[in-house]
DNA sequence: GCAAATATAATAGCGATACTATCATATTCA
DNA sequence: TGAATATGATAGTATCGCTATTATATTTGC
């Protein structure tokens, strides 16, 4: 068992994967194979197969694959609220606080070792291709009733507070804070695969993409010469 | 048949469907389903009932439906790029250009009578929404290489050409215009079912939505008090 | 105007997907 | 040890994505 674990939205799961060690070979396992082969290629059957256990046994710990994905995510941003938490802890600037923020966002991700059976680095990745195949769906209603959307909003939340203390003059926190955890993503993505809608240096685009998201939020949240 | 109609790349296509009075049948008749039930729910089968064809029909037209969609988000781009080369092309000044760009992009979009069998406003919900599943595949690079995310990019290049006429020296210029014109997607969408993501007002977001996109954009092109 | 080419319709079928149901066998733990 | 619970094994259903075949319209070239 690890020594930490996420209490995610009881509606995400019907059992939870975190408590037992199907439950775990089902994250990891699936989490593994989405990065190889993409969600749309991705079935339970699959996943019994590799783990060795049965399609009925993993319908018992997720109503379906879209909520297995959400699980993910929102474990995904559950992860970086947690790590935005800790490094910014004993920060007293605001400023430089939303700097740590931005840098967690851009930064390539890499293995936690605090968290076992599940590879930060790959469900990275699972987030920038699958994150709005999650969200833009004809139930986001429904589904966001029942708070599966939880992770993103509080994570984005937690950053527009620090946002709103740089400059509480600015009308625009939460877009602002959510488009640029948004373009985080979709730029490793065109870096990488549509270099022509990109700035970016394909093969390590994360430093060049935190400049870019800095100018973009500080020019936002200081008034310059007006 | 339209008096206007886009050259597509072709291997968006089986067969044209802009010269067919079934193909303008398939065109007209999917927006509007896939713009009520969702890209997953729609169905060539579905859509063959509702034109009263059968569903080998249209796939003498598209591959499949991943390519129907890629051709309807290929021809949204293709008419922005339409629109924005009307509304500039008697402009000098490249800053007015670069807002009459933002505006076409912020706006609400009605539909445009110069292309019969094309709802222009349920096209643009369906990009709002659908747009991101159709890039983020795993089969990006193959697509690409077909050129099939034409639109997209062909649009991005324009409008990041007028930017780097209003600034020069900014050296994020195509990532700043792929991200705005992802930003007034989602934005959109975010304001409608997730507000607690977004700044802009639920019921109008898109004069808000313009001030937005003219801020991020101006600040960053416009090295102030350096 | 007629034959040849082409487009569409009608129907069937295949393998895979997303799930549900049932029953048997482990495992846990009171 | 016995009762509850978790998992495995197996089967089944409706739909999906796509292909194939054959028949019937419709267009086009001569």
């Amino acid at each position: 068992m690890s020594l930490l674990s996420f209490k995610l939205n009881e509606k995400l799961y019907l059992r939870d994967p975190q408590h037992t060690q199907l439950g775990q070979n089902i994250i990891k396992k699936s989490i593994e194979m989405i990065d190889k082969m993409g969600f749309e290629q991705f079935t339970f059957k699959k996943l019994a197969e590799q783990i060795e256990s049965t399609e009925a046994s993993i319908y018992r710990y997720f109503e379906n694959k879209h909520h297995l994905l959400l699980y993910l995510i929102s474990w995904y941003w559950n992860w970086m609220e947690y790590r935005i938490e800790l490094s910014t802890s004993g920060i007293k600037d605001a400023a430089e606080k939303l700097r740590i923020c931005l840098r967690i966002l851009a930064e390539e991700k890499k293995i936690d070792p605090t968290f076992e059976f599940v590879n930060e680095a790959a469900l990275s990745r699972i987030v920038i291709s699958e994150l709005d195949k999650a969200y833009l769906t004809k139930d986001v209603d429904d589904l966001n009733k029942d708070g599966l959307y939880g992770g993103f909003k509080s994570f984005c939340k937690k950053v527009a507070a620090i946002a709103q203390e740089v400059c509480p003059s600015y009308p625009f926190t939460s877009s602002l804070i959510s488009s640029v955890a948004l373009i985080a993503n979709h730029q490793v993505f065109f870096s990488n695969h549509l270099p022509s809608l990109s700035s970016l240096p394909k093969d390590n685009p994360y430093e060049k993409l935190y400049e870019f998201m800095e100018s973009i939020v500080f020019l936002s949240l200081t008034p310059s010469t007006k």
